[in-house]
DNA sequence: GAATCTTCGTCCTAGTACGGACTACTCTTC
DNA sequence: GAAGAGTAGTCCGTACTAGGACGAAGATTC
């Protein structure tokens, strides 16, 4: 994001790479989910939903990047294009239950695993499994230094 | 973002821990920038702006993470707040020369230093000296394959 | 059972994000 | 030097972001 000079300081040498690779990811990450005609957060909340048997928004909120009041439009457009429904939640009415339709389903299917597939060859070209398990150790590492 | 299941694909095993470690420092980064009453992107111009004579728009936005089309919005709301300035440029009348004001420039020499030595202890505390190297090393292939 | 707390989803505001279209200007090329 | 190509910054439309305020509905506490 911002970070320039003072690059020598040894560990603020990592700050500028975890930006610049997460970035590049997202950036190739979110071009092929374009093509798929659905914007991330969109993608995202049809990800989660996939094989299971629907979830409240609270639910969606907490196991996808979108946040609450983000989610109420990503849900409005996601129903316009009859991806998925609303429905009431017997034995609470404060609840809707957020699912997949048929159509969404379908979509789910097609595009997931081809999804990953299309990611795979990026990370292949990376790293070698010993040095995947080593960048998964040390990102986790900093993840959770991040959230204490 | 997106990401579930097949988690046990060897290589696919770094996403979601790119994913989260970027987000967990994020969040942090931000919150502390928002404290500042800046947003990230006005702290990411500010920053860049920091130190230099000024540049062009499109300098800008190829050395901060803001588009040409984004900047435009935020150098209009960081001009309403007296921190930039932009003027016209001689020698070639489609360029603007944006440029911190004494306002600015304030702002920035009693933020940058202490907005990264909040930072420095997370990634202190996550790893040592020789792992940052190797961390650095490891993200810097990651970002590379990624934009081939 | 009534006041209170909490949760649920929605709506609002301000600020981004991207890409494409547009105007104004400069540079190239013949 | 006039046509064509390229560049600079702005503006637009659609979508997203965090966070706060809100009303409705459960859960708690006495």
């Amino acid at each position: 994001m911002e970070l320039p000079h003072l690059k020598d300081d040894p560990y603020l040498k990592v700050l500028r790479p975890l930006v610049e690779a997460y970035l590049a990811f997202w950036r190739i990450d979110t071009r092929h989910i374009k093509s798929l005609r659905l914007t991330p957060s969109q993608f995202d909340v049809i990800a989660t939903l996939g094989d299971t048997e629907g979830m409240t928004c609270s639910e969606l909120s907490t196991q996808t990047l979108v946040t609450k009041g983000t989610l109420t439009g990503v849900l409005d457009r996601l129903v316009a294009k009859g991806l998925i429904r609303r429905d009431a939640m017997k034995g609470d009415r404060r609840c809707t239950k957020i699912s997949l339709t048929v159509k969404g389903d379908a979509l789910f299917r097609k595009t997931f695993a081809a999804h990953l597939a299309f990611l795979r060859p990026f990370f292949e070209r990376a790293l070698n499994p010993e040095e995947v398990n080593q960048t998964r150790a040390l990102l986790l590492r900093l993840r959770d230094s991040f959230q204490q």
